[in-house]
RNA sequence: GGGUGGUUAGCUCAGUGGUAGAGCGCCUCGUUUACACCGAGGAUGUCGGGGGUUCGAAACCCUCACCGCCCA
């Protein structure tokens, strides 16, 4: 972050385990507990075998795996019922088969009881909305202590709670011969016993499904019974709800709302209890009878109490940041001022980890008050083809890599450029580099500005006595500005970057300065005036892109206006009453007389670089009299010739070329050619419109218009190139 | 299984009803005193398939196919 040059305040940096935000977590969760939103219970929760730790549900990773699905008949030849499972081993544990209570085929077991295999235990057959019908073969085993929609349904009918493995996953406890197995080979194991016993009923099928695995580690999760601490989400989920549904709080991009609420609206209870060496104790403490005391900040339990030895989910203290950062609970300054934050920009992966839970949290310490006006979700970097970046692809990039090699700004422009709200970006070396090329680019321009005499000293001149290249880019910047401000507003920073680099680029680079030398190199006024103008230009241009492309932004207007840096400057203010369309108009059409030469030179076999005797006329009529110099240079056309044996029109502006010898007639009459098929293409286009009624009846009238000025514009421009087709010597 | 996003030029992506765009790549030419990390010019798309709405669809609706992500 740091050599991106985030202008982040680093004297804030915090850690979740100082004392001043530990604090925040004694003080909130003695609060939630008090309010009965914190309880102790014994549940289902998700663990993993090698961490030795209970997680909650958004630290497990489902996969699908490759599964076995067996089906296995229960109970004896008068009474038997046939359940399917992929975890066979967990039968030595089943308290119960169930079905479901509209279920013809089994409404008659219902309420009997049935033999258990391997285990010799009776077990009663009950009836359960939960179940599918349609699934397998309709009834389900229930093993309550080792899975958490049996538990569900254990409770509703008191089934008994079977515990068959220990905390490492091994069986034990069972009473059978499979106790000290690890819980896979015991899977095999009791699937060979059952065959054996002519109890597997149906093949096994292959069968995927999704299996959860431990984030940190990758191990299988176990649902395990046990005695945990969780926080009750219901109430405070909903809150969280509300805040972004009645438009307190908004997400941006919008359409990743949906993401959210289907997260804060489905949010079980949080199990925060985890069995690892290291975060915040739970402050909880059991005295010698089982009573329990929660100690907030600066108290004490009672003589002879132990603490409970389990630490809170990093989310917990994670979910305070918000105000715990700023001094909560006291009633800080900062606190009163930086409370609720403005926007909150993030990864849209990170919505359900840690900004629904700060939503959570901050909602309840700070009183219904939101903890940020708006989520920005932007998306994840991504490799040049788009996939995800993983070390076992091996297609991950190092950001550091790329700013030694071609500079922090390059990358950080390249990511910005990239930033389209809540899309994934791809991320290659040469999207880098062609960002270096562009800060080099700016270099360069910068460096001919200045020695062109580019500044900021005084006012700018009038506008009405600036000629209409420098009143063109004026306009351009305000606009540009303009736009830009409103894109960053809505964090399209993809959109405020393309916007930069074309202006910086095209209008800027390819456009003024080339349509400016000749001012420049006549010394005068006229000069004084533009290198002015230019150094406005440059200067706004700095500030607009400080925010993309920090570093060089900053040397650049430093040495450009002398003043101390571009991070304390103001940002730059867009004048859009100034705009002056009339140059607008003047430079596009400079733009087409400078693109038709070119591409008639280009055609013409000529060399940019040879100079070419020329005649212009039609200029005054343009309205361009006084650019004529302006033109020649960037053409590199002169005054001069006397035999005139080839001519182009733009519009009424002829332009007569003295080549002193033939010109390539194949190469004109070919270009001359395409140019017709163009127009007559786009002509008969218009005209299919215009003579449909029912465009004519029902299109709106400024779309016709611009229809009939397409049209006027084709007919003519067929006409111009008809007669210089004709007037080609053949 | 539920939800959700996508399919547009060789690649990565913009484009929410009026002549299909950008960057990079590609082809031709070029060592002009800002810049070869450059300049000028150029080529490239039945906008995934099919149907519908509309004067008009890449865009709106239906459907199919394929890809992705989140959750279960």
């Amino acid at each position: 972050m740091k050599r991106l040059g985030d202008s982040v305040d680093w004297d804030r940096e915090a850690f979740t385990m100082d004392p001043k935000l530990s604090k925040a977590v004694l003080t909130i969760f003695k609060r939630l507990y008090e309010k009965e939103l914190i309880y102790r219970a014994e549940r289902i929760i998700n663990w993993c075998p090698r961490c030795l730790t209970a997680l909650s549900d958004i630290e497990v990773e489902h996969k699908d795996d490759a599964g076995e699905f067996v089906s296995i008949k229960y109970g004896t030849d008068e009474l038997n019922i046939t359940v399917a499972t992929t975890r066979a081993e967990t039968m030595l544990g089943d308290g119960a088969v169930a079905v479901n209570p509209t279920d013809e085929r089994y409404k008659h077991l219902v309420g009997k009881k049935v033999l258990l295999p391997l285990v010799d235990r009776m077990i009663p057959i009950i009836a359960d909305e939960l179940v599918d019908p349609e699934f397998g073969t309709g009834a389900v085993k229930v093993t309550a202590a080792h899975d958490p929609n049996d538990f569900e349904m254990g409770m509703r009918h008191g089934v008994e709670l079977v515990v068959i493995m220990n905390e490492h996953g091994v069986m034990a406890g069972t009473g059978t011969k499979f106790d000290g197995l690890d819980r896979f080979e015991a899977r095999k194991a009791v699937v060979e016993e059952l065959r054996k016993q002519g109890r597997v009923v149906a093949e096994k099928r292959p069968y995927v499904h999704a299996v959860g695995h431990c984030q940190r580690c990758d191990t299988t999760i176990e649902p395990r019974l046990s005695k945990q601490w969780f926080v009750k989400v219901a109430p405070l989920a909903k809150a969280a709800g509300e805040a972004v549904r009645d438009g307190r709080v908004k997400i941006e991009p919008e359409q990743m709302s949906p993401r959210y609420f289907e997260w804060v609206d489905n949010m079980h209870d949080w199990c925060i209890s985890r069995q690892l060496w290291w975060g915040h104790r739970i402050p909880v403490f059991y005295g010698p009878n089982d009573e329990v005391v929660v100690c907030g900040p600066d108290e004490k339990p009672p003589a002879g109490y132990t603490q409970d030895p389990d630490v809170l989910d990093t989310w917990f203290s994670s979910a305070l940041w918000p105000f715990s950062t700023l001094g909560w609970p006291e009633e800080s300054d900062d606190l009163k001022k930086f409370y609720p934050t403005s926007v909150l920009v993030t990864g849209y992966d990170i919505l359900f980890f840690w900004v629904a839970r700060m939503m959570i949290m901050g909602l309840f310490a700070m009183d219904g008050k939101q903890p940020f006006d708006v989520i920005a979700l932007h998306g994840l970097v991504r490799d040049q083809f788009g996939k995800k970046m993983s070390k076992s692809r091996g297609n991950t990039v190092d950001p550091i890599e790329f700013m030694d090699k071609y500079g922090s700004d390059a990358l950080r422009f390249t990511l910005a450029r990239g930033a389209n709200p809540g899309t994934d970006q791809a991320l290659a070396e040469d999207w880098v580099a062609g960002s270096r090329n562009f800060a080099t680019k700016l270099w360069n321009a910068t460096r001919f500005g200045m020695l062109n005499g580019a500044n900021v000293s005084g006012d700018l001149a009038p506008r009405k006595e600036l000629n209409a290249i420098d009143n063109w880019i004026l306009t351009r910047l305000d606009q540009t500005v303009a736009d830009c401000d409103e894109l960053f507003e809505k964090f399209e920073f993809a959109k405020a970057c393309d916007l930069i680099y074309h202006f910086a680029w095209d209008d800027l680079c390819d456009w003024y300065l080339e349509l400016s030398k000749s001012t420049f190199t006549e010394a005068g006024a006229g000069a004084g005036k533009s290198a002015r103008v230019l150094g406005e230009v440059l200067d706004q241009l700095f500030r607009l892109m400080h925010p993309v492309m920090p570093f060089i932004t900053e040397e650049l207007w430093c040495s450009l206006t002398n003043n101390e840096s571009l991070m304390i400057a103001s940002w730059p203010k867009s004048d859009l009453s100034a705009q002056d369309q009339e140059s607008v108009k003047l430079v596009a059409k400079m733009q087409e007389i400078v693109t038709e030469i070119r591409r008639f030179r280009n055609d013409q076999g000529i060399k940019s670089t040879a100079k070419v005797n020329a005649k212009f006329t039609g200029l005054k009529e343009a309205g361009l009299e006084s650019y004529e110099s302006a033109l020649r240079h960037i053409v590199k056309c002169e005054a001069g010739g006397d035999k005139f044996t080839a001519k182009t029109q733009i519009g009424n502006v002829t332009v007569e070329f003295d080549l002193t010898g033939a010109i390539d007639l194949v190469a004109e009459r070919s270009r001359l050619s395409k140019d017709l098929q163009i127009a007559q293409k786009d002509r008969d286009t218009a005209k299919v419109k215009l003579d449909n009624e029912g465009f004519m009846a029902k299109a709106p009238m400024e779309v016709v218009t611009e229809i009939r000025e397409r049209l006027a514009q084709t007919t003519e421009d067929i006409a111009r190139i008809t007669a210089l087709l004709e007037k080609l010597p053949k």
